[in-house]
Formats: structure tokens, C-alpha cells, sequence
DNA sequence: ATGTCAAGACGGACCGTCTCGTCTCGTAGT
DNA sequence: ACTACGAGACGAGACGGTCCGTCTTGACAT
């Protein structure tokens, strides 16, 4: 019959998990996450090991926190979505947005690394949805939302699907590299959309 | 100026080859693909570690072409979708059926790790593109095509387009098990794609 | 006192390279 | 035709590294 003590939280280092998280997103950057090692994390932040291996369950959980971290530092009131009132200007804004978000070289790695492990982590994907992508999405349906009581969209749409078709093609093409992420591309995916869900 | 002298593959033992294939397979198999080592590989194969690492870059690798002779062995008409005429109940056979392959628990372990290296791997996305997906990919646009001659799906519709709204969201609920795979969101997807695309 | 901390030693797993000696070829000399 | 030779792939495994995850120590905080 194994204890399987757990560390106490109130005593945690503050100054040492901020350190640890600096360090990580540096590492990242510098030499890429798989060239991550705990090891290396702990010698750039001047932390003990065990102090890591205390905290978090794998390398991938202190990249996710240490990113996490961040959004929620800079993260207040832009949870807002534009509502002009067009939900199809509204969606191509948007979507718009995200194609040049994913163009840019620094969200690439982090981003690409984060999805494979969340392929194979269920844990993993279970945090990602609730702290990271759910709020996000609980956004974007509430412009659904609005756009649906204006009529723009069938009242029995179901709103998780109406995402699912607006982003997942675009998420594979970028994950899988097979197809330019271009405007008109966006724009395509949300026309096709709107037709899908019309009343 | 380095020479980077390459191996000549016409001396290669196809012997030696089959052997990897085997036991990469079963090793992964039995610890998960994250657990296979190399060493693991090239000792089980009774092959030296040096005739792995000669003829491939990576042990994502020799995975991809471990599961690639598989499928080359196995696969020889079945190419052909089916074609009644009705384009929608085609499809809804297909998409029900890939919801059946993916609930099946030996199926889901290899694909997600092929999922995660590719993701990070450009070249194994490429090859994966080619020689997996683009053959299968060519069938589905074919029987589309089809459709799209009997007016059932718009001229001017973009092949390639209609499959990523279809599959894509499917794909992405499958990797970050978001949502539960039932016949009848296969079916929904075949309805909304097919509404999306209407002439 | 108790528990976290930084530092780092420790045994073990794999990595990727390399060095052996063996085996199988194609080729060139007889 | 027969044989000697060299190139190159092969199995085996030694080698120096890196990193893993655990464990120990002594300082420090509560």
C-alpha cells in the first residue's frame, strides 16, 4: 500500500515556479521543445530538479502551464468578439486574423508541439480544452449566438459543430501542412459555412 | 566540403528490411510507439542498430514504412468507392465506416502517434501526403467528381475543399477526443458539406 | 519539527557513432 | 572458367553522451 504523499501548496515557491516558467518559454524558443529536457530547465531557472518533478507529471505539463501562464497574464476583456451585426464580415475578420496568427514563426513551434502531445495525452487535451481552448470557443458561440437570434443562422444549429466546420479544415491544413492559409481561403471556409448552417 | 557517401540500395537485404518491419510493429504493439527504442527494434529484428540507422533518418520513420508495407501487401482494387448515384448515401457510407475504424482500439494507437510525428515533421508529413493519404484522397475526389457531373454538387466546387470540411472536423474531434464519433455526426457532416456545396 | 528548497550524485535507458570480423557480391587477372 | 580481390552491407556490440527519474544532503523558512 503505497502513501503517494502529496506536497503541500501553501509552502510552494512562488519565485521558483515563475522562474521555472521563464525558463522553459526560453528554452523553447532557443532550441526548439523537443530539445527540452527537465535537466535543462532546472540549470537555466537555478531550480532543483525535484523541485520540477514535484510539481508537474511530464515535461509537456510545465510547457503547458508555463504558456498558460502567459495568456492569462495578458488576457483580460478581448474575449469579446467584433459583432457588427454582419456575422459574415464579423467571421472573415476573424478568421482572417487567425490565418496571420498562424503564420507567424514564433506561435508556430510552441503551438505545433503542444497539439502532438495533446494527440497522445488525454489528460493533456482534457486541460487544453477547459483552460485554453474553451474559453475561446465559449466566445465565438456567443457571436454564433447573437448571429442565430438575428436569423443569420438556422435556429437549430448546433453552434460546437458551426465551429467545427469554420475551423477544424483550417487547423488540419496548418497542422498538416497540406494547403496555403491564405485570406481568400478563409473567407471560402466561412462562405461555405454560413451556406451550411442558412435557415 | 563533406562527401556523404549514400548507401546502395541494391545491395540492401530485403531480408534484414522485413525483419525491422516485424518487429517494429510488434514492439509497438505491445509498449505503445513512445516506448519503442531503436535498440529495442534493431535486437528484437536481430539486425544491427547500424542497418537502421543507415537507411533511416528517424524512428518515426521506420514506423511510417513498417505500416506502409502493410498496407502496400493488403491493398489492391478496393480503391473504388461506391457509386449508386446518390451521392449522399455514398458518402454517408463512407464517413460511417471511418467512424468504425476509428472507435477500433488497434487502429488508434499507431495512427495518433503518426499523427503527433507528423506534425512536427515536415518531411514525414510530405511522405505521408503521397503515399497514404493522397492515394486514398484521389477515390474520394473521384466518386465526388462523379457527383459533381450529375449536378449534385456545385461546378465550380473546389474537390480538395469539400473533403477538408467533410473529414476535418471528424479528424480533429477523433485527436483531441472532443466529442463523441456517432453515425449520426457522420451523417450530419454529409448533410452540412453537401448543403455547403449545393449548385 | 516539518517540508520545501538548490545542488547534484546515482544507476539505468537510449542515443548516434564507431569499430570489429563476416558474408556476398561484381569484376579483373589468370 | 576459375579465382583472387575489393567494395560494401551485414550482425554485434563497445563507446562517450545525454537525459531520465530517484535519492541524499544541508540550508532555510514557517
Amino acid at each position: 500500500m503505497s502513501i503517494a504523499r502529496k506536497p503541500n501548496p501553501a509552502r510552494r515557491s512562488e519565485q521558483s515556479r515563475q522562474a521555472i516558467f521563464k525558463a522553459t518559454r526560453e528554452l523553447i524558443s532557443e532550441v526548439g521543445y523537443a530539445n527540452v529536457s527537465i535537466e535543462a530547465i532546472a540549470a537555466r531557472a537555478g531550480a532543483g530538479k525535484q523541485t520540477i518533478y514535484r510539481w508537474w507529471r511530464s515535461k509537456a505539463a510545465v510547457v503547458f502551464d508555463s504558456f498558460l501562464a502567459l495568456s492569462e497574464a495578458g488576457r483580460q476583456e478581448e474575449m469579446m468578439l467584433p459583432d457588427t451585426g454582419d456575422i459574415e464580415a464579423d467571421l472573415k475578420l476573424v478568421m482572417r486574423a487567425t490565418v496571420t496568427e498562424f503564420a507567424d514563426p514564433d506561435f508556430e513551434a510552441p503551438i505545433r508541439a503542444l497539439n502532438a502531445e495533446i494527440i497522445n495525452d488525454p489528460d493533456l487535451a482534457a486541460q487544453y480544452r477547459e483552460k485554453l481552448a474553451g474559453p475561446v470557443e465559449e466566445a465565438k458561440k456567443a457571436r454564433l449566438c447573437s448571429a442565430q437570434r438575428a436569423g443569420q443562422i438556422a435556429a437549430d444549429a448546433d453552434l460546437d459543430l458551426v465551429l467545427e466546420l469554420l475551423y477544424a479544415p483550417l487547423y488540419q491544413r496548418w497542422l498538416h501542412r497540406s494547403g496555403p492559409l491564405t485570406p481568400e481561403y478563409a473567407d471560402a471556409l466561412v462562405d461555405l459555412t454560413l451556406k451550411a448552417f442558412r435557415p
